[in-house]
DNA sequence: AAGTTTAATCTAACAATGTTAGAAAATATA
DNA sequence: TATATTTTCTAACATTGTTAGATTAAACTT
């Protein structure tokens, strides 16, 4: 029964292609510009194909923000290998989000756009990671946990989106180092703490 | 020649309702289901007849971005009326922005969308109102006006993204007061300058 | 006031989109 | 080799943004 399992992996594969390949797309001319068509063509099928795997194009939309969270949870996982005090991981994961967030610029896009509200799966297991590290900082006092966290996730969404995505100031010609301030702030914040 | 007067108000009018007809199926079926026809069906015309006042949807959105700054705008500048010292200032517009927010979903949506970046002179104008604001603060010392007023607008943003649009944390059953942790922040973050 | 010009609005179409039904082709099974 | 099943495609549909050209309404002229 090997052919079988040749034929699963087969679908699997093409599965991950549509999915990149609206990645792609996205990346090169934005999200408003991802077809089923343009998407069919890169992966050398016809359009019926997409919906052998997606419901429709809001399912395979959905899908790509898994990705996207799978993509960042991964980051942050290895992030906890390697620190060992709960401050030196939350500022790794701090620049794991503002690199994926520079690497991955649609990605990003499709995860935090104010339009799509997605609360999902993914989301939760990565903050339920996190809360972890503000237990340890705030000696379990939950209403601290609450404020240090939710101030934590305001400022990195704040930031990331500010300074990498709106690209907002600097408002006359000066320009900054965008991730050096980045850096700054977090451990501004990390520093306020306790 | 008063009636060609009235004719001008007429169009400018009619230009309105367009707006204003957009906003609001917006505000109830979101932006992606904003359409020409249902446009022109709210305001009682053909679908042509929008492409007499805007160029093409995008020029359209556009200038719905333009409204949206606009009454930012207004709120900002009756602040700086009743408001004496900077800090105060601050506080009032860090709390007439998320009002904004709060009022009209869908207009910040479109402004601070993470797709379309719009770099436009209305904003422009915000930021140096604010600007002023924080070389009071940072007592003219340009580098610290630089830090102070990016942590600020990062702050706000992140803020109100969060807590008002995305609804990320409270991760379990816990529920916050969104807008008194909002304010909280805010005052923190003034506190700590200087 | 009638005829003519100009402006305002509409009808009817176009191409591009998401999506689906049913045909055709390829593959597997007997 | 014949049949059943799976995979893929063709061809259409309704809905979008958009435009050209017809039609109607208003304004102007004499």
């Amino acid at each position: 029964m090997t052919h079988i399992e040749r034929k699963q992996r087969e679908k699997e594969e093409i599965r991950q292609n549509i999915i990149n390949a609206a990645i792609k797309i996205a990346a090169n001319e934005g999200w408003h510009s991802v077809t089923i068509r343009k998407i069919a063509d890169m992966i050398e099928y016809t359009p019926p194909i997409v919906y052998e795997y997606f419901e429709n194009k809001d399912d395979l939309m959905k899908e790509i923000v898994y990705v996207g969270f799978d993509i960042l949870n991964v980051g942050f996982e290895s992030a906890r290998k390697n620190e060992i005090n709960s401050k030196e991981f939350l500022k790794a994961i701090s620049l794991r989000q503002w690199n994926f967030a520079k690497e991955n610029r649609e990605l990003f896009q499709l995860m935090f756009s104010l339009e799509r509200v997605v609360p999902n799966e993914k989301m939760k297991r990565q903050f339920e990671l996190i809360e972890k590290c503000f237990h340890e900082l705030a000696k379990n006092d939950e209403e601290l946990v609450m404020e240090y966290m939710t101030n934590w996730v305001c400022l990195i969404q704040g930031a990331i989106s500010v300074l990498l995505m709106l690209k907002l100031p600097p408002p006359k010609d000066r320009t900054i180092d965008e991730e050096a301030f980045f850096i700054k702030m977090i451990e501004r914040f990390l520093n306020s703490i306790e």
